[in-house]
DNA sequence: TCATCGCGGTTTGTATACAGTGTGCAATAA
DNA sequence: TTATTGCACACTGTATACAAACCGCGATGA
């Protein structure tokens, strides 16, 4: 589709991959200087790659001082995720019923392909992507993009935090588990029983990310 | 709180007024030299304008052909106004309840503000803006932050074609009268009866628009 | 001692200049 | 006539250069 990415599209991706990634404390300056000479680019694609990342809500811009990593309050989190359900939950309900069999295969491929990652060891890096990935596998029949697009973009702001938690809890496999659940109900059609799982796994990935931010608050991992 | 505005927020600020206000047909481009010219400025603070724009929906990039204004399908403009109802009687059930005599005051002060504009004559133009500042105040004490930034997002989305069903109906007095019902049931705390009202309220409209849509489309009034 | 002011350096914001890509028209050939 | 190729123009994307705003530190004064 895209004829080829531009310099500002290139930094604003990997940019995002770092800033996910958790390479940066939240709040710390990004240098426009310093990541020009990191992309031996120009200032200009560098600004317009932030600005495109202050609209994701990954970076905060202030007037004549530049640009910054937001960071997500227990509150702020709590309201992503009641959001993710709320909207999550909606999109599911369409899906079910317009699902074919077709679309079963795919969510069940994506499925199998990190049950293999998973069992061949680390590779956490990219499971974001794949829990991602099967979500939108199941919800695309539903054919909202623009409610498609508010979910990823929840799912953006929130990513941070939800790869942490998957570093320093074992959730994974518990994830795993529901999605196949997740699946199973689907295919079967019960659209009321797959929103209430679906209610459930999106509030205790919430949980556990908001228990462990309030730990290490409490042993005082202070920025 | 900001300093003072900076060239690139001042053109994007102007833009959006005069995109939501119609002076542009969707998908027509925006040429970055003529607006530079415009607002006196070089094309630098245009191009971040521009982005911005993009990623409040105004404005779509294609890699070195430039900014095009979008349009939106009547499948979208429905999927937008469901999602409104979703996120507004969402967020209009959590603030009934702690709603203060202070925030009910409130709101009816934006309300017979523009009552007043409304018995003098016109003035549509910021129709659109006491209209969604109604609606805030009602919001606001739900303190759900994320929420309502989203919400502003579907109707700066959909800002150009409610504003079109306003100059083209004589929907204002309409709307007038649920806003008073909507501030009546918020008041005697029928969270129930008030989202169902709200819910009415954002459908309708939304039903006016696309009638009107499709009796242009029918007229023949392509682009 | 503490607050205030001012100045220099650093960083952002913007203008100008240049490079690269897409688009349309004209010339050519079938 | 119509399809195709190539070229010139126009516009976007980016680099470089300059102006303006912020920040920290030291000097000055109460």
């Amino acid at each position: 589709m895209a004829t080829f990415k531009t310099r500002a599209q290139f930094v604003a991706d990997d940019l995002r991959r770092r800033i996910l990634g958790g390479e940066f404390q939240g709040g710390t300056q990004l240098r426009q200087d310093a990541l020009a000479k990191d992309y031996d680019v120009s200032r200009i694609p560098v600004r317009e790659a932030l600005l495109t990342l202050e609209s994701e809500g990954l970076v905060e811009f202030h007037a004549h001082r530049g640009a910054f990593t937001t960071e997500l309050s227990v509150a702020k989190i709590r309201e992503l995720f009641d959001l993710r359900v709320l909207l999550e939950t909606y999109v599911l309900r369409h899906a079910i019923g317009e699902l074919t069999e077709e679309d079963l295969l795919e969510a069940e491929r994506i499925l199998e392909k990190y049950d293999d990652a998973l069992n061949s060891g680390g590779e956490i890096d990219n499971w974001s992507e794949y829990n991602f990935a099967f979500h939108q596998a199941l919800y695309a029949p539903a054919r909202l993009p623009e409610t498609l697009a508010l979910i990823s973009q929840l799912n953006t702001k929130s990513d941070r935090y939800i790869r942490m938690q998957l570093l320093y809890t074992q959730e994974i496999e518990k994830a795993e588990r529901e999605h196949h659940g997740l699946l199973d109900l689907a295919r079967q059609g019960k659209a009321d029983e797959a929103c209430e799982l679906l209610k459930r796994h999106i509030q205790e990935a919430c949980e556990g990310i908001v228990t462990l931010l309030e730990e290490r608050a409490q042993r005082g991992d202070v920025d």
